[in-house]
DNA sequence: CGGTGACTTGAATCCGCTCAACTGCGGTGG
DNA sequence: CCACCGCAGTTGAGCGGATTCAAGTCACCG
């Protein structure tokens, strides 16, 4: 059972697959575009080793991706905002290298790899937007071995909080009021800090006036402040 | 002046842009490829903000990429082998990303991007080709996520050491015997840590038998144990 | 209600940093 | 050839930021 869901009347659809294709390319590319029933809240997309079939799109709600290490202890690697794309970095492999799970309720569009790249014969614009996009999350890893470089564990989060903050404009919502979907235990491992240091700091940030924090509902009042420290 | 190093003949083609290219569209692949005098150790590819014209691909001798933040301070962020493509985070942006200067004499190969994009529609293998690179490219920054997490000192610095080994191995050369073309202070940056800790953290590892180093002369005595340290 | 999991708070500890002095080497020029 | 310089690397002492461990609060859900 797939949903009508379709790029060509999806808002996320210049940054996602379809960029700036043609309107008769994006209804080429939707033949192949399916968008299951709604994914509930930590139903994975995929498994660490699973074998790689298709590309995901994120249509609305946040995913975690995150790897098994030895022992129990898991590594988070990244949160996906909607527009983008998932699974990509096992194309090589042929094996995804992470697992992907739901932070809520979340709708997510599916397109067969295999699909993908003979319809990308026909449509070299549509094998472009791919590269673009890879680039792009190049681009973005890039920024991220930056923000781990030596840096003070208040940069590290409100790095992370600006980087949220982004993101979120760049699909229109707003850049100073949002939700974090992840628990403080899921920031910290992911930004490589302890939980309660997550919390020391928020109090901080809170009561510079910088921010302010109830639940997982995230203000940030002063971004300029904040970039200041990001750069510290 | 180009010299006549054509990828029909280099031992590296099968990691780099070449891949499982038939030999026909390997010679069509050699058209466009130059490959011009070898940069002396310091000089650079291309410079942070600078258009993205061409794709790299490094032929011999190691090369650095690293960013200007603010202050003077830079921060490293890649050592890269012969066989490795540079400048493929570009491609988004038009812009590179990052400075990019060679570590030693190295022979260093260029194709327009232009060029290559033209030529990737008449041969979707070639376009494929890259896919797959650049996807191994993400699952490789996906590892340093995993490694920049929160890690001790000693266990940053081997798997930084581990990592060069396997991908030295990857390309004929001896995983256990190899020069580490940097600086102790710039391993630091890249890693996240200070000259000083590299310096007594190689001092420990000698002195546990795991390796020995003679000015940058590297010698992994015990792979298996070292592993064990890098999950630690 | 009790119970669980997320989050907070405090005190003690330790890892890696800072700063400063020192060694060793390669290059340059007198 | 040696004296000098500058940079890379080493070593030591003291400091501080982030962790660890442990106890306590809070909200949510059975």
């Amino acid at each position: 059972m797939s949903l009508h869901l379709a790029c060509d009347n999806c808002d996320l659809a210049p940054l996602c697959l379809a960029g700036e294709l043609s309107q008769d390319n994006i209804k080429e590319l939707d033949k192949f575009m399916t968008c299951r029933r709604p994914l509930e809240k930590g139903e994975h997309l995929f498994r660490q080793g699973e074998e790689f079939t298709n590309i995901y799109a994120i249509r609305s709600g946040t995913v975690q991706s995150y790897l098994h290490t030895d022992k129990k202890a898991e590594q988070i690697t990244g949160f996906h905002l909607p527009g983008e794309l998932l699974g990509l970095n096992a194309i090589a492999g042929g094996k995804h290298l992470s697992n992907c799970k739901t932070l809520e309720r979340c709708s997510v569009c599916e397109i067969s790899f295999e699909a993908f790249a003979e319809l990308g014969e026909k449509i070299p614009a549509l094998q472009q937007q791919l590269l673009l996009i890879m680039s792009k999350e190049m681009a973005h890893s890039y920024q991220f071995i930056h923000f781990f470089g030596k840096r003070s564990a208040k940069s590290r989060l409100v790095i992370f909080l600006l980087n949220l903050s982004t993101r979120f404009k760049l699909r229109g919502f707003s850049a100073r009021q949002f939700n974090l979907g992840m628990r403080r235990m899921d920031i910290a491992n992911y930004i490589g800090l302890n939980p309660e240091t997550i919390t020391r700091l928020f109090a901080d940030l809170q009561q510079q006036g910088l921010l302010e924090l109830h639940k997982r509902q995230l203000h940030l009042h002063d971004i300029t402040a904040l970039e200041k420290i990001a750069n510290s």
